[in-house]
DNA sequence: CTAAAGCCTGTAGCTACTACGGAGTCAACC
DNA sequence: GGTTGACTCCGTAGTAGCTACAGGCTTTAG
């Protein structure tokens, strides 16, 4: 399987396929005799999994961290549940700072009378 | 006027003040005769403008168009308007894209039972 | 056989900073 | 007068997570 092959399968641009890979958060496949990477049903396996993960907003570390808990399958996964608790914590942290934005964005549009800028309540209110 | 005069002024890291002037969204400012910056109250006030933006949000590229449509104070701000309420619409996209988030990584933790790796109900989900 | 499509590497660009290194300057204290 | 320490200068490189080239090979379809 090709590399344009193994992104279509993902979802996950080409470029950034080869960039994982350079970045050491996917092994280095095996080479055609052209010098063309050659992948295997496990490396979609793999990538599956970063994809998703990534979609879900975990950081390319963290991932990297599950990716390794992952491969210890005897072992409890309580690792995994931290891993996944702090990233929901810092979910939630953006939730409220973004939450906090908006009010106050609100604010300071519901305020504006578009009359000249000198007045604009927006400016005023940005300008502290 | 030094420049961690105006960064304590302000709020703005030191070496921020440099970058907002390299790129051009501070004006140079007057230099003593040793080559230190020397800043004006008119520089605090527009460094306060750009600071109180980014603390709500805004792109730089944003300040800059936000600063130049201020600066024409005689002309109606539906412009300004028009990029706050832009920016309201981002952040408000970005909270639902979060609260999207959350639900699901909520839902994983909660289903997970932590027995071993092999079967861990996250790492599963993150598996797709 | 030829042309297009696909692959290779390495490097540079993006946002918004932050952090050096190495050198010059200024103020105060002894 | 000298020296110490704090401040400033500039340029460059690093951060995350890609994305987009350039220039050169290989494969494939017609």
């Amino acid at each position: 399987m090709r590399i344009s092959d193994l992104a279509k399968a993902t979802g996950c641009h080409l470029e950034t396929v080869r960039y994982y890979e350079r970045i050491g958060l996917l092994p280095p496949p095996v080479r055609s005799k052209a010098g063309y990477r050659d992948y295997r049903d496990s490396d979609v396996e793999r990538l599956r999994f970063v994809v998703r993960s990534r979609a879900l907003g975990f950081s390319l570390e963290e991932i990297r961290s599950l990716l390794t808990l992952a491969s210890r399958t005897e072992l409890s996964c309580k690792q995994v549940d931290g891993v996944a608790r702090t990233h929901l914590a810092q979910v939630e942290a953006k939730q409220r700072e973004l939450a906090a934005l908006a009010t106050e964005l609100r604010g300071m549009i519901e305020t504006c009378h578009h009359d000249t800028r000198a007045t604009c309540a927006i400016l005023q209110s940005l300008a502290g």
